[in-house]
Order: C-alpha cells, then sequence, then structure tokens
DNA sequence: TTTTAGTTGTTGCAAAATGCAAGTACAAAT
DNA sequence: ATTTGTACTTGCATTTTGCAACAACTAAAA
C-alpha cells in the first residue's frame, strides 16, 4: 500500500483498484472460476505478463486475494479470494450492468439477463456461493 | 473512445473508467455539487490540470458529462451529468462502501453509515435527486 | 484605461507505468 | 535426457502521468 491520496474512502478503492487490470483479475477468479496465472494470462483482453505478476503481488498484498500451491500439480500456484475480495462482488455487478447497459456490443447473457431483473437476488446468491470458497 | 479489448461489459465499463481520476471527477460532480474545472482542480487529491482536462474530454466524449456556458459568469464552464453519468451512482456507491469497510482511515460519515444500513434506499433516492439534475 | 483576479486551459520535460518479445527457472511427464 | 507446462524476469520502446510554468480570455477594480 503506497500513500494514500486522500481519506475519501472513493479515493481508497481507485488507489488499490483504479487500473484497467486488476478488477478483469477479479472477474476472472469470482465468476468465471479462474484460478491460475495461466488461466489469467488467456482471458480475451490479453494482459502481458509483467503487468499480471505485478498486479497479482499488489492484490495479494492488498490481502484481496491468497496465493496457495495447488494441491493436485504442484508446480502450479492457485489463486483464491478472501473475503475482502468477495466483498467486490457488488462493484463487479455494477461495472457490468453499466457496461452492458451503454454498449450495443455487449449483449446480455445469462447473468447479465437475471442482473437486469434482480440486481439485488444475484449479488444474494453469489455472495452465498463466494462465502463458501473465501480463504 | 479507442478500440476496445473484449465485448465484456466489465471490460467495456473499465476500458473507460479504469483509471485513478476519472471516478473521482463523477464523485465530485455527484455527491459533492462541484460542477467546474476550478472546483475539480481543489479537491483534496490535487488532479494535475492536464490529467483534469484530457479526464474531462474523454468524460464528455462519452457523454458521461456535458459541457454548458454557466448562466452567471460567461467566462465559466460547468460540467452536469448526463443519464449515463448518474448511471455511475452504484458503482460510485459500492466503492465507497467497500473503501470504507476495509481501511480504518475512512471513518464512515452520514452518507456512510446511511449506506451501511441500507444501500439501495441511498441509491434509490439520490438516483431521484440527480434525474432532477441529468442532462 | 490599466491593472488585477479568476477561470480554463496549453506546453515542455522528467518520471513512472505499460506493452511487447525474449529469456529463465523449476517440476513433471515422456 | 528431452520435452512440456507453469510461473515468472528482463530489457527496451512506447505511452501515460506528474509537475511547473506559461497563455488566453473575461470580468471587475483602481
Amino acid at each position: 500500500m503506497d500513500k494514500k491520496r486522500s481519506d475519501c474512502p472513493i479515493s481508497c478503492s481507485l488507489d488499490i483498484l483504479g487500473d484497467k487490470w486488476s478488477l478483469l483479475i477479479i472477474r476472472d477468479v469470482m465468476l468465471r472460476g479462474k484460478m491460475s496465472y495461466s488461466e489469467f494470462l488467456n482471458s480475451e483482453e490479453r494482459i502481458a505478463t509483467n503487468i499480471l505478476v505485478s498486479r497479482l503481488t499488489i492484490l495479494e498484498g492488498e490481502k484481496i486475494l491468497v496465493k496457495d500451491v495447488s494441491p493436485e500439480n504442484k508446480s502450479k500456484y492457485i489463486y483464491s479470494l478472501t473475503q475482502k475480495g468477495a466483498d467486490l462482488l457488488p462493484i463487479i455487478i455494477e461495472l457490468m450492468d453499466w457496461g452492458a447497459k451503454y454498449n450495443k456490443n455487449c449483449p446480455r447473457k445469462e447473468l447479465g439477463q437475471r442482473i437486469k431483473k434482480d440486481k439485488a437476488a444475484v449479488v444474494r446468491e453469489l455472495s452465498e456461493v463466494l462465502k463458501h470458497k473465501v480463504k
């Protein structure tokens, strides 16, 4: 954690999350079941390797993600959400809702449709699911 | 609007909002009644003048803000939210809630307290207020 | 009229972050 | 022993950001 720009909670959040990549990694873990460096690397947005390492380090340092050796493959690491990371769910959902609303090229899929109908229910259900995976 | 990284709605949102400053400007307009270049410049986070101009141009280009000559002072511009900009309210509220929850130095003030108690009500009330100001 | 203050920028330059390509290290599989 | 998979590191060019100074315009004051 560097020095904060101010004590405004929005500013504090943006100090950590305010870039184009961090929340995409969170999305991958939260909604797409991705857990490893190579899975993140293969996301369609094509993050560079050095940026990915840098962001994973920061997210781990902020205790948003935790890193463990994979049980199946000892030369592999898996990243999981902490409760602090899981609590980013509403932000992710709102970004998805706004993005879908104002981009024609972003057709709403299953989750998007459900968010449009009952956002609160989606957040409730997903946070329940995440609760059982949190480290 | 540059080229998008993907059609994921979260990614699309971050293409526009994914930096440390844009959402702080939105915060200033949305929650602090700020409307002008000089007011944004004087926020405690101390944005640089070239960054501010750059962000205002982008936000105007994305039709999140609109720029008009001030009625009182013809050498002054005022920036207002469009409906697209006002629809960022839930994102701002969630960033505030998460930031306040995980930062000791961010004591929740009036709005923060109300968000903690009943987030949905706050969003409903504030979006009603914003609706009447939208350009 | 000249000056001063207020407002919204622009410009130049250094520092930091990002993007890209290649290389490294280590474990497991063949 | 070699290859494959996984997780990085490094070097370098490009882009963005941060900082400080300067500029253009308007309105009001002296």
